[in-house]
Formats: structure tokens, C-alpha cells, sequence
DNA sequence: TCATGTATGTTATATCGTAACAAGTCAAGG
DNA sequence: CCTTGACTTGTTACGATATAACATACATGA
């Protein structure tokens, strides 16, 4: 696999995440440039924080930890700043947690699919055009115009999975 | 379309709707009846207050109505009704507005997608096994198990987009 | 009938999210 | 340089969503 290609895999195994933290913040940072908008300390601090693990984050543990490291101490703090992110599709919001995780994929127009291990909370993130395809055809037969589609996934990732075994 | 599979156009077009809710409700109590569950007033009433709309209701409209009936006037009497319904698949909770819609199939086996429009709030609701086969290829490949999944798409229903044209 | 599990209702509180406003920052044009 | 306007950050205050814990009632079967 290509290394700037997404591999849906990396949230689940191991692997170089300091390195490949970087690697996306380097994009976020390009991609924010490109577009004409600022990764400002919060907001860059924000995806940081989302990135040091591949967990689905509750926007108040990334509030607390923003606070931690000097920025302000109330919610629209972490809500604003997230909202940047996921605007710019730079993190995702994971509706059925109330929580947010980094984009392992930013700047690709990508039709995720995530999938959430209800043991520890990590996230793996897929991209499947062909996913999409198919609900546009659903939606196209009852005269639905799709804008977004959201698809998660509730189970276990392998490693908890080898544990409840 | 025989008459007793769902139509999932039906949230999105005029029909008979008491007929509709009728139906559902009939097949609700011999669902339940056939689980050794108990559909109790409180239930019964939600899941008609459910059906009185194609629409997602929160937990606390949804407890407004409740009250006025009669019942009692706390959140947790609305959760777990709803909570009731969820589990045994009469009704969905719908994660992106917060709220919760009847089940338009109840007691088929299916994996919903719903189709929420943004202007009225109705939500539709069709059923796709083989997305469901394209997700968990996607998390075969990467080691998952799926256990729910949930594909929620937001856009436009036939009549608002007409209306925003 | 009485023991047991299940339902319903309450109070209280936790958790998640936003409106509205004040103060600071930054870049473009005068 | 300095003003102006758009944007960003921070605050207070509040609204909306959800659950824990406990008391009471009610059905069901031994």
C-alpha cells in the first residue's frame, strides 16, 4: 500500500503513530493554507490532541485538556474549534459516542465508514465509494436527494475481540 | 409492492396513514406477544405517538405528550419506553437529530437506512441487506466484527426539495 | 398468599451543546 | 502609520439531552 494512501487498518495495529500524527498534521497544515484558512494554536493543538490516539474523543476531555495546556476553560473553546476541524474535514464527528476523532484521511473526498470497537473506543475510519453508490441508488428510488451519508459501525476491534474470546 | 412489505416511500408520500399506524400497532402487539414481552399503556402510547407522525420526535416531546395522557412527567419515563422500543425493534433512534422515529418493518430482520430530510424533519426508512454485506466486507478486511450498523443520510425529501427549487 | 421479577414514577444530577457578548488579533487600504 | 472590518478567542449564562438511584405498585407463578 502506498504511504499516503489511507489504510483502514492503522487504528487497529501497531504502528509508528507519532509518525503518522505528523504526517496528517503536515497535511492539515498545507491543506488549511491551500484553502485560505488558519490552523490557529487551538485549533492546530485540537487535532493534535485528537491525534495522540485513535480514540473518539467527548469534545469536554479535549476541553480539559486544551485548559491543561493554557487555552480557555469553557466548552465553545473545544466546540469551536472542533467544528473547524470537522468543517474542514480535518476530524469527524462520531455521532453515536457524542465524541470526535481525527480524519486519517484529510483532503480526500472520502465517503467514510466508521467502525467503533464498543470495548475501547478506537475508531478506524474506511473509505468505500462504493458504499455511497449504493445509497444514492436507495435514495434515488423514493426521490431522496442524499447531501451526506453517515455510517457507523458498533462492534469489536481485533484486539478486544481476542480478549472477550 | 404487496401490502405487507414496507414501502419505503411511504414517510415521503400521501397514504392512508391511520391505516398505516394501525397496522404497525397490530403488528407491535403480536410481536411482543410472541416475545413474552409486554407492550404496556406507556409503551403502547409512545410508539402511537411515534406513529402519529413520519417524523423523528425527541425523548422529551415525546414525554410532553406522555404526560398530557396521563403518564408521568419525568425524562425516564419517555427513555424507556423508547429504550422498550428501540430494543425490540418497533422503533429507531436517530442518532443525528437526537431523536427517535417508529419502525415502519418491525419483527423483519433489516439493516436500516434512514433518509432524514433537513427542512421537515420526516424520515424514511429502507432496507438494503446488501449494504450491509458491502460494510461488513469493509470490516472483514481490517479485522472487525461488526455487530449494528447504522447509515444515516441527510438531505432533501421529494416535497422540500420542490419546495427549494 | 406471598415471593419474585418487572414496571412505573420520583428526585436529583450528569453530560452534551449553544446563544450572546466582550476583547484581542491580523491583514488590507487609506 | 493607522484605521477599519473580518475573524478568532475568551467569557457568562443557559438550554437540551440523558441517566443514576431509589420508592412504590403490579403482575405472575410457586
Amino acid at each position: 500500500m502506498p504511504a499516503d494512501q489511507p489504510n483502514p487498518a492503522v487504528a487497529f495495529a501497531k504502528h509508528d503513530h507519532s509518525d503518522c500524527a505528523h504526517r496528517i498534521l503536515d497535511r492539515a497544515e498545507k491543506l488549511s493554507e491551500a484553502r485560505g484558512v488558519r490552523l490557529t494554536p487551538v485549533r492546530r493543538r485540537t487535532l493534535e490532541i485528537l491525534l495522540e490516539s485513535h480514540r473518539a474523543m467527548g469534545a469536554y476531555e479535549v476541553l480539559e485538556r486544551l485548559a491543561q495546556d493554557g487555552f480557555g476553560h469553557q466548552p465553545p473553546v473545544a466546540y469551536r474549534a472542533l467544528d473547524f476541524l470537522v468543517e474542514h474535514g480535518l476530524a469527524h464527528r462520531i455521532r453515536r459516542l457524542n465524541a470526535f476523532a481525527a480524519c486519517m484521511a484529510p483532503g480526500q473526498t472520502h465517503n467514510p465508514v466508521f467502525f467503533i470497537c464498543r470495548a475501547c473506543q478506537s475508531v478506524a475510519e474506511s473509505s468505500t465509494p462504493e458504499l455511497r453508490d449504493r445509497i444514492d441508488a436507495a435514495a434515488d428510488a423514493i426521490g431522496f436527494e442524499v447531501e451526506r451519508a453517515n455510517v457507523e459501525a458498533l462492534g469489536l476491534c481485533p484486539a478486544c475481540a481476542d480478549r472477550e474470546e
